[in-house]
DNA sequence: GTGCTGACACAGG
DNA sequence: ACCTGTGCCAGCA
């Protein structure tokens, strides 16, 4: 009722990206723009800030850019998991130069649905 | 209110 | 592969 002020958006906004980011399922990734548009409220930023936040606890390395970027400097870390996982990257010849292997967005961006094998 | 910044996205060079 | 500009939403000095 009688809420003078508005309430901080950090655990509302935060816990439903957090939940969607630990709904995201191994070997799958979803982009800032789709957790946003998924949850049908803020933006791409707004949920990084939230993965930068509050991050932490859950699976962020499920939670990518649109390039396929790793974070720099959870690259390595994200990495690991995504060889654990079995996420599709795209590794090509040039990782043995020394060059960090992208995600191959085309297979691995989930559309946010259980069933969806891709 | 204004301006800068940020774990972003997209188009162009 | 690299950088630039614009659009987007929210936080902070």
């Amino acid at each position: 009722m009688c809420r003078m002020s508005d309430e901080p958006e950090l655990p509302e906004y935060a816990e439903r990206v957090l939940a969607l980011t630990e709904n995201i399922p191994p070997g799958r990734v979803m982009t800032y723009g789709d957790v946003a548009e998924w949850l049908g409220d803020g933006g791409p930023r707004q949920v990084g800030r939230v993965m930068a936040l509050y991050g932490a606890p859950v699976p962020w390395w499920r939670v990518v850019r649109s390039d396929g970027v790793l974070l720099p400097g959870g690259e390595l870390r994200a990495l690991g998991h995504y060889r654990e996982e079995g996420t599709p990257l795209r590794e090509a010849a040039r990782a043995a130069a020394g060059h960090v292997p992208r995600l191959d967005m085309k297979r691995a961006r989930w559309d946010g649905l259980p069933a969806s094998d891709g």
